[in-house]
DNA sequence: AGATGTATGATACAATTGTTTCATCGTTGT
DNA sequence: ACAACGATGAAACAATTGTATCATACATCT
């Protein structure tokens, strides 16, 4: 087992809540699962929210959202590839394996239907996120850019990529297994938005490559 | 007031079940909204659920789902024209003033959260809906076009569009009033998102225009 | 070792849920 | 006019929820 019952009911609790919500999950349930004692929720995290909160700020904190603060620009690749690279490895986490994929699956629940007791956070880190991106194309548009043309850009790439991740089941029904093993991959989705990315914005572009 | 009870139970549900969803909505709520003795859900509907069932099937129908099927390609306007016609009545819908966004909500809901009682009904429908628009773009795309490719063009589209629905609260937040009234209509939301669709699909065209 | 304070377990509690009951009202058909 | 049946209202019901209680086990420190 895990070293304290704390983290222990965080870790339980979180895929738990991914899968189900706050409110459709129990607190029995998460007790049950994480083999601990009902009382144990209250104790330690004064109540369900409490635990919610919790779980959601580890969540948040661990799922590495956009770092593009540290993202110092490598003036030596052309940025399209280096743009790439980063959305691909975005759109991986939010695939990812059954490690993590409860995370984004719990980001996305606030981010869609945001919860009292955390939507508030959550705006926080989201449009600090999403200002950090269009900060960093500034490298790319033309500053006579206009400002509504550039948020398009980005709800483009990220809607279309969101939209593999919550209509999963969708995809699953239309798209038959082998087709979506061998052409639905993370990479293939970012790489697609990607390229839909610089479709539109093209007009925009800075200044065309000296090669 | 309406008519019988139940199509008035039906009406009052809709919205506060598109709203709260179903789990989260009870039944006293919706008998205090409409009026009506909490009996009433029972009696006419067997039960909560039964309820949500009605008031589902009903949004669905209503909602005018995408009736590719009755539009006769008309040859002698071109096929952008008639495509983004088409995208940007179905973004006027699921933008549509109070009267019938909650019905999109609902549907969002859904198509998000598969309830048990009416997630293979939305499923049949969606997967028709999506193969309606599928075969209709047989006359867009060269037929030796991948049929991933195909699919991806599709839901870059609407993924992108339904960013904007259900992530309205964040446009809100990022986006200034002004910028949002004067750059975020649902016809320029569609136009956009059409834009993208050509722009990638563009290699794919089954041939050029011959002007 | 023994006392003190924290952690844990079983259970109880109050509130809320969906559902049911049953008496009463109103309409309809004969 | 009256019987019969469906519709409505008020209240009760059982189940489930989050939370609180309280006794006890455990660890830590003098």
């Amino acid at each position: 087992m895990s070293a304290t019952i704390q983290t222990r009911m965080i870790e339980t609790a979180g895929p738990i809540f991914a899968q189900k919500g706050f409110a459709a999950t129990t607190v029995r349930e998460i007790c049950a699962a994480a083999g601990v004692n009902q009382a144990a929720i209250n104790y330690y995290f004064g109540s369900k929210e409490g635990l919610y909160k919790e779980v959601f700020a580890s969540t948040y904190s661990s799922f590495a959202p956009f770092h593009y603060e540290v993202l110092e620009p490598d003036w030596s690749r052309p940025f399209e590839e280096r743009f790439y690279e980063l959305i691909a490895q975005r759109t991986r986490d939010i695939f990812e394996t059954e490690l993590i994929a409860w995370k984004a699956q719990l980001i996305f629940r606030e981010l869609h239907d945001p919860t009292p007791s955390c939507g508030e956070k959550l705006q926080e880190y989201i449009i600090r996120d999403y200002n950090v991106i269009y900060r960093y194309l500034d490298e790319y548009f033309d500053p006579s850019t206009p400002e509504h043309i550039r948020w398009k850009c980005i709800f483009s790439m990220f809607g279309s990529i969101f939209f593999y991740k919550k209509c999963g089941w969708l995809l699953r029904k239309i798209i038959l297994e082998d087709m979506r093993q061998e052409s639905f991959k993370p990479e293939q989705i970012a790489s697609f938005a990607v390229q839909a990315f610089f479709a539109v914005a093209a007009p925009y572009r800075l200044q065309p490559p000296k090669e």
